[in-house]
RNA sequence: GGGGAUGUAGCUCAAUUGGUUAGAGCACCGGCCUGUCACGCCGGAGGUUGCGGGUUCGAGCCCCGUCAUCCUCGCCA
């Protein structure tokens, strides 16, 4: 060992080791000096201990003079007690400190573009911690979300692992399946013109595992989907996929939710209750108007077709006339809290909800004994009373409402759920309460019995809700043919306080099943076996019943971390337009190597 | 592709709504300080107000264009 290793981390020193020489290596965190004395904050990924310099060593007093923040120290020295009354109670080390008798700079570096103490301080743009995020990566906060993310794979691992599931891995560079998100395309270099595509998810490989007998299968797989991002999705993410032979949904629901309790019993150490809750797809929509609801609140979507039908008010009986619905959702004691500016037609709620498609939002305010508000004089006392009623409305209520198609109403009254939920403080993040997080302040449960198919008026032709793969109902198989819309999955997603944090099914392991549902989806057998033709033969080699799971782990890690940001659970993200900031990729290449592609 | 927000010192923000030489805190540099710990005190340096045009006697502020970053709709089987 070179004398300038350590012997200890900054996070290790404690009263018991007083009196002992150890050498610490770390990063210069703050330094405060003094004309005969040099205190520095050194810190690691363990921790920070002060380290003193005093001038009765010269030769270490004049090297401790030079050095500045973000320097990189090995000192050796005296673990001491600290004077009486001087302890820092903030820190872990803080009843000691070294004195330095040995100091050598490992490296300098110049001040950085940005303070990475973190004292509370504002943080930097994040463009410019993104541009230097191997700055950024030693705050302690990223350090402690990249930490948990390590605990959330360790405990995946070590639980699947005991539970007789194999770690499988499956290529990175596939087949381009048109079906889903767009491919990322990798050239090939020895046959011109044709390409590899990057996986989407491993599913067709975990597939092809189960045929091959290989019943208990995992991997933390990396999926690459080349569409535009969003706060919580990036262009490269990491799944726990998962698939099991011979088995039922309830087999997939109990392994996941007994994992869930795992993790979240190692990361927050929190007892999450099991079982999860389920709720159907069909009353997610219509109560909440998402099929990833936050249950954290309730604020329910209330149907309203019967009582406006017997209202004066032009517009909703227009739409209903049109095959439309009316439906609304309660603002509690909102009264107050919203204005004009807020309610008005084409105002900031209108605004809101025109986002998905509602060409407006009526308003009622809720008074003692009637209601107020431009279209009130619309609503006959009779009908105002049951308004009344079906929203359990009392004075100092808002009733929002939308009239429009089905989907629209849904989609509109869906997000303003979350925005009023939000807005009116229905709930709080657990990361922003004083208090450790507790096992209510997650929501979590099992939306099931998702549509097979959904229609897609673009294409006009039907197109698998889940993926192409996915089994259906066993009591709806007769109405594959007849009524395709009506044929339920036996697909499921895990939601935690309205995140998609997984997605999953039992998969078809017959393939004339397989074949009737591509016939469905618009494709021709010929088709069929041009893309899936592997598949297809592997189904009829005696493929078993089997069905899986996916679980999105950067959600799952922003859950645990408490963060709304996915960019702060990984380690090198790319920004909103999926370019690093760090290294600039993407970025032109040589012409040699498009040469060598085929592709100049 | 559409909508919204932001862009001022190294960093975070201000600038009385178009009017003197664009300010503050932090960081940085110099000095002082016998125990600090986000040390303190004194002083200093630091600006193409993202970029390009325009309106105006006068633009950080108004207009047009453009770039960048974030949020969002579409998209994400």
């Amino acid at each position: 060992m070179s004398d300038w290793q350590r012997t200890h981390t900054c996070g290790e020193l404690c009263e018991n080791l007083v009196g002992t020489i150890v050498t610490l290596n770390g990063w210069v965190n703050t330094i405060r000096t003094y004309p005969d004395q040099i205190f520095i904050d050194l810190r690691d990924r363990y921790g920070i201990t002060q380290v003193v310099a005093e001038i009765d060593n010269p030769q270490v007093f004049q090297i401790a003079q030079t050095i500045s923040r973000e320097f990189v120290l090995s000192v050796t020295g005296q673990v001491s007690k600290r004077l009486p009354g001087k302890e820092n109670l903030k820190l872990s080390t803080g009843k000691v400190e070294l004195k330095v008798n040995k100091i050598k700079i490992l490296n300098s570096s110049p001040v950085p573009p940005f303070e990475v103490t973190e004292f509370g301080s504002e943080l930097a743009n994040e463009d410019l911690r993104l541009q230097y995020r191997f700055l950024d990566l030693r705050r302690k906060s990223l350090q402690d979300t990249l930490i948990k993310r390590h605990l959330i794979n360790h405990t995946i691992r070590t639980f699947l692992s005991d539970e007789g599931f194999l770690e499988l891995e499956t290529p990175l560079l596939g087949k381009s399946t048109p079906e889903g998100a767009r491919d990322y395309l990798v050239p090939s270099r020895t046959f011109h013109g044709e390409f590899y595509a990057l996986p989407q998810s491993p599913q067709l490989y975990k597939q092809l595992l189960m045929v091959a007998g290989y019943d208990k299968y995992f991997q933390i797989a990396r999926c690459l989907r080349d569409e535009d991002l969003r706060a919580d999705r990036q262009p490269e993410f990491t799944q726990l996929d998962l698939e099991m032979s011979f088995i039922e949904i309830e087999n997939i629901f109990q392994v996941i939710e007994r994992l869930t309790q795992k993790i979240f019993q190692n990361c927050l150490g929190i007892t999450i209750p099991l079982p999860l809750p389920k709720i159907s797809y069909a009353e997610a929509m219509t109560k909440y108007g998402s099929d990833k609801p936050d249950l954290r609140f309730g604020l329910p979507i209330v149907a309203l077709d019967e009582i406006v039908a017997r209202s004066e008010f032009k517009v909703f009986k227009d739409i209903l006339a049109k095959g439309g619905t009316v439906r609304g959702i309660k603002a509690p004691n909102a009264a107050d809290k919203f204005s004009n500016t807020d309610l008005k037609p084409g105002g900031k709620l209108a605004e809101f909800v025109a986002n998905y498609g509602a060409k407006g939002l009526a308003w009622l305010k809720v008074e003692e004994s009637k209601f107020s508000g431009s279209i009130e004089k619309f609503f006959s006392p009779e009908v105002q009373g049951d308004l009344r009623k079906a929203f359990d409305a009392k004075a100092g209520d808002v009733l929002l409402m939308v009239a429009d198609q089905e989907q629209v109403v849904c989609d509109a009254l869906g997000a303003l759920r979350s925005h009023l939920g939000n807005l009116l403080k229905c709930y709080t993040n657990w990361w922003e309460k004083e208090t450790a997080p507790v096992a209510e302040d997650f929501s979590i449960a099992w939306v099931v019995d998702f549509p097979l198919f959904m229609w897609d008026a673009e294409e006009g032709r039907y197109v698998a809700n889940h993926h192409p793969f996915t089994a259906p109902q066993d009591d709806d198989l007769t109405y594959l043919e007849t009524d395709p819309k009506r044929v339920k999955a036996k697909a499921y997603d895990l939601v935690i306080n309205g995140y998609e944090v997984g997605g999953g099914s039992i998969r078809i392991h017959s393939s004339e099943i397989q074949q009737k549902i591509f016939s469905i989806l618009g494709m021709d057998e010929e088709n069929a076996r041009n893309r899936f033709g592997f598949l297809l033969d592997a189904l009829k080699f005696g493929a078993p019943p089997h069905g899986g799971i996916a679980l999105g782990l950067d959600r799952w890690a922003m859950m645990l971390a408490g963060t709304t940001n996915i960019r702060d659970v990984i380690a090198f993200p790319k920004n909103q337009k999926g370019r690093d900031l760090m290294t600039g990729a993407p970025a032109p290449v040589e012409t040699r190597q498009l040469k060598d592609l085929g592709l100049k």
